[in-house]
DNA sequence: GGCGGTCATTGGACAGACCATTGATGCATT
DNA sequence: AATGCATCAATGGTCTGTCCAATGACCGCC
């Protein structure tokens, strides 16, 4: 099944010495601009020979000529097939690893082997963007509850009694937990909750939207310990019900109701966490 | 400006020489599991020493020590600290340079600089997913319709004068373009287009959807070469006076019309591909 | 037949070296 | 004074070679 893979060398099989090491960088004008005829300049980018072979790779995955199981070449055997060492081989692997493109797998017949590609890759980027303060909570969450409506209506369509009966029972679960339990556990639920929903839209991207969105969410409510819901339940159980029923809008509008609370909640603790924060900076200010 | 950050070493400072190497790797227990109380056996999983870095990297960007601007130190010097090995903590920036946190640059002032993260980044996983067949064009497809949909909305509520004269501007482009032009321009206004939409909405998150998915089944456009729709300029000038005439029904509709046309010729289009290469694959077949 | 040891394969890690780029610094020229 | 040039140090990019650790196949012994 594991289809083995071969990759071409672009460069025509350097000598097997060569006189040094270190110059290996390709030069590429940048193929944009050329708009007007005259100067012009187009910056310079120097590619590295880690990209170069990432590039490779995603062609053709893009082509169709790697798919999700065939192998690559051991590491030593592309690195020399490439004419490169082993170290920017690897490097390269590990960008295509992080990427959530190849697995890498030790021992006898291990190798890197191409992947489906990972949902979570989309959840650490966008959860990247809101550490580094490109993306507010206040976006986030809005967004959230956007996302979250337009799914509840595909979902109203969609659902399966199946689905149904997986999502009662997840609010069962919820019932079941101690009121003093750890955040975490109903958090835990809670993912699993919409984890449900998103699978009931019986489309993949919004499922990958939706599982980012949640989940950085919730790892914001797990932090900045809000109290529990004490109607959550109550909540839950209406808007299963009204997906079981399919009133699409009643679904909306209980779903929106939730999430809008949650938002505010969340923007408050946020201002509390920034309202402490500034008087700790305030207080190591004067301390010095 | 570039605030100069240190990173802790957890193992507690190895002596310098070690009397050999290769044996880095930290063995972790997965913390789930321990239900039963008996055997029960958690799987173990190996932590390799770039992962570990950087967690403690992101774990440094989510408590807010370190922010977009910041510098970290010099591989050499982060080496040593960390007691491992530079191809280490190159493994470990390349993984960061990779997920967009960190850029590097070379020279002098050179260094590994934390960025905001990575829009981009959300496009090319998906875009991975989508090539390597978890996602499908239909999925992709409707989901967009969906987020664009639920983006009208939003743009009809939120839109500024500025900015419906920037996309009439754009409509604008597209009628001075060459009926014959490539299709990579076309398509390139059509990008700048929905960016301008996105844009719009006033909410990142929305922005980093939007633009990843309009820019993979742009793609599909300019590749799976389907002919121009002439009544596009008529269509686009619609949708624009709408939106900013704030008449959210029929903006939401022009845009839906559009969208789901588009769906249809990129579907067919998928479908003849996929025949002319099942003939292609059958005819190799017959060959040997 | 099954158990256990051996071995080749392959990724993981390290050490040490050199090259290329970049910015600063100082000197010489204009 | 402004410009141009050579030099230098800092830093990422790359290469080579070596060893370790995990993995699965194979083989022999009981």
């Amino acid at each position: 099944m594991t289809r083995k893979t071969t990759i071409a060398a672009t460069t025509p099989a350097r000598a097997k010495k060569r006189p040094a090491a270190g110059r290996r960088v390709v030069k590429v004008a940048d193929p944009v601009a050329a708009d007007r005829s005259h100067p012009q300049f187009a910056p310079i980018r120097t590619k590295r020979v880690f990209e170069e072979i990432c590039e490779q790779v995603r062609r053709e995955m893009a082509a169709g000529s790697l798919r999700p199981g065939d192998k690559l070449p051991p590491e030593r055997e592309l690195a020399l097939k490439l004419g490169v060492s082993r170290a920017a081989v690897r490097e390269a692997l590990r960008s295509l690893e992080i990427a959530g493109v190849v697995g890498l797998q030790k021992g006898a017949h291990g190798g890197a082997f191409i992947l489906k590609g990972d949902p979570d890759i989309v959840t650490r980027s966008i959860r990247d963007m809101f550490h580094l303060g490109r993306i507010s909570l206040d976006n986030l969450t809005e967004a959230r509850t956007l996302v979250m409506q337009m799914a509840i209506e595909l979902v109203c369509e969609r659902i399966r009694p199946t689905a149904v009966a997986a999502l009662e029972k997840n609010v069962d679960r919820l019932t079941t937990l101690p009121v003093s339990g750890k955040a975490s556990e109903r958090v835990a639920i809670s993912a699993e909750f919409y984890r449900l929903i998103s699978q009931a839209t019986d489309n993949t991207v919004l499922q990958v939207i939706i599982e980012a969105l949640t989940e950085i969410v919730l790892q914001q409510v797990e932090e900045s310990n809000i109290e529990f819901f004490p109607n959550l339940i109550a909540h839950r159980r209406r808007l299963v019900e009204h997906i079981a029923n399919r009133q699409v809008d009643d679904a909306k509008r209980e779903m929106t109701e939730h999430l809008q609370r949650l938002r505010r909640h969340l923007m408050r603790a946020e201002r509390t966490a920034a309202d402490s924060k500034a008087t700790r900076a305030l207080a190591e200010e004067s301390a010095r």
